[in-house]
DNA sequence: ATGGTTGCGGTGCAA
């Protein structure tokens, strides 16, 4: 079972894209972040016609997140536990049924970029991160493969940027945001895209700004972390660094897990 | 040199 995420930066300016990449790399679970649409704006009969089902938690004009599956959803929740005057969407959960019996679980989250810090966009990225270590935390209780998959906005160590010092005062690497971060990795998730690979110079997004992908100057923020149970079957991982170079690209690229789990 | 680009929605905001 091979499952992916991707920040598309709108869904339907990037349906083409999204149809050609998914014919290529032909994950089984795909998470969306940025759809930037409302439920019935989402392109789900392309992607149906793809041969995946469609899981959609939208929002006018920003946000949103969805997720395409092979196998078909015994679960969709909407949103993130923990504040209900939280009107963003930016979570979404899904259990899907492995053929074999047994379940995964996949968490797609488009967490909150925080910038500027100095306003309350920062405290609220922040409490976002405490709602998604409880939720987290909850889940780990059940021992079931678990993948929470997305845009954490967050580069976890000056190794996934390519100039760290352009970072120190932005809320995607702020002392607060990797502590956040890593107590969320310190519950027991495991980081697949590190667990498969050790190199530097891993990026998932280039600025469309001041020639940031001519320049090869990237950042590595979306991520799947893994419970104990799903990294047990981790068989690889990558980043596909290519797509940023299509036509229309979005700025972040895919990235993908691999599992050894029927699908 | 304090810039630059993209997307949504309809002009300023978010990233």
């Amino acid at each position: 079972m091979r499952i992916a995420t991707w920040n598309v930066n709108s869904v339907r300016l990037r349906l083409d894209n999204t149809l050609a990449w998914l014919a290529e790399r032909k994950p089984d679970v795909v998470c969306l972040q940025e759809i930037k649409c409302q439920d019935d704006q989402f392109p789900r009969e392309a992607f149906e016609a793809a041969g995946y089902n469609v899981a959609v938690h939208g929002q006018k004009g920003f946000n949103g997140v969805a997720v395409l599956s092979r196998l078909p959803f015994d679960e969709v929740t909407n949103g993130l536990p923990g504040d209900d005057e939280d009107v963003q969407s930016r979570f979404i959960e899904v259990v899907v049924s492995r053929p074999g019996g047994g379940v995964v679980r996949i968490c797609g989250i488009y967490l909150p970029n925080g910038n500027p810090p100095d306003t309350e966009k920062y405290p609220y990225k922040l409490a976002w991160m405490a709602r998604l270590k409880a939720h987290i935390a909850a889940r780990l209780e059940l021992e079931e493969p678990l993948i929470v998959a997305g845009d954490y906005n967050v580069i976890p160590e000056p190794e996934d940027a390519a100039h760290p010092e352009m970072w120190v005062r932005d809320a995607l690497f702020l002392p607060r945001t990797r502590a956040a971060f890593r107590a969320i990795e310190t519950l027991g998730l495991t980081d697949a895209v590190r667990a498969a690979s050790d190199e530097a110079g891993l990026y998932t997004f280039w600025d469309y700004q001041a020639g940031a992908w001519q320049k090869n100057n990237g950042i590595r923020i979306d991520h799947l972390l893994l419970s104990p149970q799903a990294a047990d079957l981790l068989t690889g991982a990558g980043i596909d660094k290519h797509v940023r170079s299509w036509e229309k690209p979005s700025d972040h690229v895919p990235v993908w897990a691999d599992f050894d789990i029927a699908a």
